[in-house]
Order: structure tokens, then sequence, then C-alpha cells
DNA sequence: ACATGTTTTAGACACGTGTATGACTTCAGA
DNA sequence: TCTGAAGTCATACACGTGTCTAAAACATGT
């Protein structure tokens, strides 16, 4: 069962030295695991099918991680640091006008969640550990959900005239965030009551123009009724989180 | 090990006359298993578990129900009429405003979905089987989701003014159930963002009002740019699905 | 009291899964 | 060519899980 050489990578011998194709294995666990914890879940996820789909030996997991768990770490440890990158490129835009951060924030999330192409198994693991939290998600937190949720906070409370660090702020975020997100989870059901709906070859942009249209919309209404004082006072103060 | 009995139910003795207290252990696993199929998933719910839940017997499911999948789609029809009496409550509101069913609607939702009290598995047990389906997801979605989703798109195209049927009021009606949805599926990462919010004593009020506004003020705009025909018109024609 | 059908019980079995083990292969350096 | 370290491989083990079976406990009609 020698399959492993047809789906063989460029580095047969890496200049580290370290015989084989060693990193290369390790590379294609990681990415294969990437995959699959996407795809069925932390628990539901076997460690059998990531092997297969790396073309690596069953042992091979426990040779280079450990156990599982230690891989599932790792693997969140590698989605990180690409995450991060989209995030800078946002971070970039901070001298336009909210509106555009708002719509490039939206566009770009929603592409990693619903694109079919290679590597949107990070944005997918995310949602997933969101829902159903293991031991490493304090540290997602930290590391990639709090920094995001931080610039959207400071672009919707640009929009609605109150503080980013204010109730109304994060709840108008949370409002943004779901969207994107339903988007994504119901995806089975909506492909249900509107057969077809996510066959569109522009489904991800006519989303985002939605979306962002939406939420817009709502942010320029909410500023409104603040203005009129509808909004509890206790919602647009700066609140310590 | 006879704590059955503690959790007894006032039917010792039930007139159809089959012995035992037969119907008060089918109900009882009925209803353990709604909790623990909502809280962990149909994979990872165990039938070791339901039944130590029930006060039952191991085998008591396979006599019962035959296996775990039968048991599993005998909860979702118990699900389907408790959830049925829900919406005709909603129904009832047909004469009342838009905006008045929409808040309503908005708040039986959340209820169910961030009530801590008891029977809350219902809407939570939907709301696994969105994201993650099994073998009764297409029987749900006839059932139970169609008719609210058709009931909630009649309610935003009316305020955004256009056909129930339309591109645009599906995608207003899935803002909506986006945004509910968010709030029970990130609870564990809310939680850690703002400490305590889910504490609150009024937080479904507070939430329901917070999305309701949102929503209001978000078809509001819509209704302008449609008026505008900053909307593509194919988006706010009657199509059918 | 007895026979009959129903329900409950403890225990066993087969299977999938994570992990561990020992032998084999490959490669750099002496 | 020899040696030791790094990597890979097939295989085995322990454990949790869904399902099944045979016997015991029970209710009921005669």
């Amino acid at each position: 069962m020698s399959e492993r050489n047809t789906n063989n990578l460029t580095t047969d011998h890496p200049s580290t030295g370290t015989g084989y194709d060693a990193v290369a294995t390790r590379e294609r666990i990681l990415e294969a695991a990437g995959e699959v914890f996407a795809e069925r879940g932390y628990r539901d996820a076997t460690v059998r099918e990531i092997c297969a789909r790396a073309g690596a030996n069953l042992a091979s997991i426990n040779y280079h991680f450990g156990d599982k768990e230690r891989l599932y770490a790792e693997v969140f440890e590698r989605a990180r640091c690409t995450s991060n990158e989209a995030m800078e490129r946002l971070a970039a835009l901070d001298g336009q006008a909210p509106e555009v951060r708002l719509s490039a924030f939206v566009t770009a999330f929603l592409s990693k969640l619903l694109d079919r192409g290679r590597p949107t198994w990070h944005a997918k693991l995310m949602s997933r550990e969101m829902i159903e939290p293991t031991s490493v998600l304090d540290r997602m937190i930290e590391q990639s959900i709090r920094p995001q949720w931080e610039m959207l906070c400071g672009v919707v409370g640009e929009l609605m005239g109150v503080p980013a660090r204010s109730h109304a702020a994060a709840m108008a975020a949370a409002s943004v965030m779901g969207q994107c997100l339903h988007y994504h989870h119901t995806r089975e059901v909506g492909a249900r009551l509107c057969p077809g709906f996510y066959d569109r070859e522009q489904i991800i942009v006519e989303v985002a123009q939605h979306v962002t249209a939406f939420s817009l919309s709502a942010m320029e209404g909410m500023r409104r009724r603040i203005r009129l004082g509808e909004v509890p006072s206790g919602w647009i103060e700066e609140a310590p989180r």
C-alpha cells in the first residue's frame, strides 16, 4: 500500500537534513487534520481518516504530535498565523470610511466561510470551536476572536456614534457577525428552503452586499433612535469590559 | 439501584392497562433523550447517559424504540407538537402590525433558545440539527422550519414593501434568524468577551429589544434603498421557490 | 392460584477508536 | 561498510459504545 508517493510533495530531501520527507509528513498531517476537524469536529474526526487523507501511517500522529489533542492544538496554532494576516490587511484600511471598512470585513469573513476553495478550514474550524468549545477556546478567543471583535466594535461604534466599548456597539457587532455565520451554519437548511441558492456563481458577493446594506441601514436607523433618546442611556455609555 | 422511583410521575397505573409504569418509562426516556441530544448532539450522546438520566435500564431503549436512531426520530416527533403550538400563538397575531409580529416572533424565538428553564431543548435540538444535519432534517424542515420561515418572510416582506417570496425578503428573514441563533450558538464566546453578559436577569428581553430595533431599522432603510432603485430588480420580484 | 403476555433487568457481544509497541527502512557520518 | 539516530510501518491492546439475549419480575384475566 505505497500510495503515499502518489500525492508526494516536491520536498523529498529537505535541507534540514532530518532525512526522509519528515517535515512534509508533519505538514501533510496538519493540513489533513485541519480539513477533517473542520468537517467533522474534534470528537467525530478520527485519526485514521486524518492519516489516510495525509497518506501517512496511523502511528505518525503519535510520533509527531503525541496524541490527538495536541495535534488539534497544533492545527489551531497554524490556523492563527494565516488568520492574522487577513486581519492585518483589514487593519490597513484604518484611514477609510467606516462604511468601507464594514464592507471589507463582511466580504473577507464570508469569503473564508463560504468559499469552496482549499484552505478554508481555518474559519470553519473557528466557527465550530465557537459552538462546541474545547480546551483551545480560551487561547483562540484572545489570539483571534477578540482582536477582530474589537475592530468590528470600533467600526460599528463609529457608524452609530457610540463608544466602541459600549453595550450598543457590542450588540450591533454581534448582529453583523451573526448574519455572516448564519449563512455558513445553516447552509444545509438554506439549500433546501431555497434550492440552488448556494450554487450561484456570485453567491459570496451577493450575500456580502446584502449583509452590508442591511447592517448599514440598521445602524443608520439606530443612530437616529439614539439621538431621539429611544435607547437606554446605559447602552450608549462607555463601559469597562 | 431503585432510584427510578424518586422522580416518579403521577401515572403509576395508567388506564391503558398495559401494566407497570410503562408509558412513564417511555415518557421519561423521551424527555431525557431530548435533553441529552440537545446538550451533546446525536453522535456524542450515549444511550447509557440517556437511560441513567431517565432512571431506566440500558435495554429499555432497544425495547421501546428499537435503536438509537429511531429514538432520535421519536424525540423530534414529540418536539414538533409543542413547537407548533407556539407557532399558532404567533399566527393568532395575524391582524396586528408587522412591527408587533416581528417583535413577538423574536421574543418567542429567543425565549426558547436562551431560557434556562426545563423544556427548552426543543429549540436547541433544532438549532443543532440545522448545523449538523442527520436523517430527520428533511422532515423537520417541512414540518417546523418552513412554516416559521414563510411566516417570517411574510412579515419582513410587509416591512420592506416586497413580496414574501422574493429574494430580498428571504435574505432579510435570514438576517433576523441569524441574529437570534447567534446569541445561542456563541454563548460560550460571548460570556468570555463580555463577562457576566448572559448572567443578567433581563437578558432575553434586552436581546430581543436589540434584535427587533436593529432589524426594524434595517428594513426601514432597505425600503428606502429599494425605492431609490439601489437594489437589483431581480431581488424584489416575486420568484418561484 | 395459574397461565399468559408485557416490561424490566443484568450481562454479553461485536465493533470502532485512541494509543502504544517493536521491528523495519532510510540516511548521515565515521 | 558499519553504526546510531530519525522516521515509518503493521499490528495489538484497552476502552467506550450500540445492540442483543435470556431470564426474572410484574400485571391481568380466568
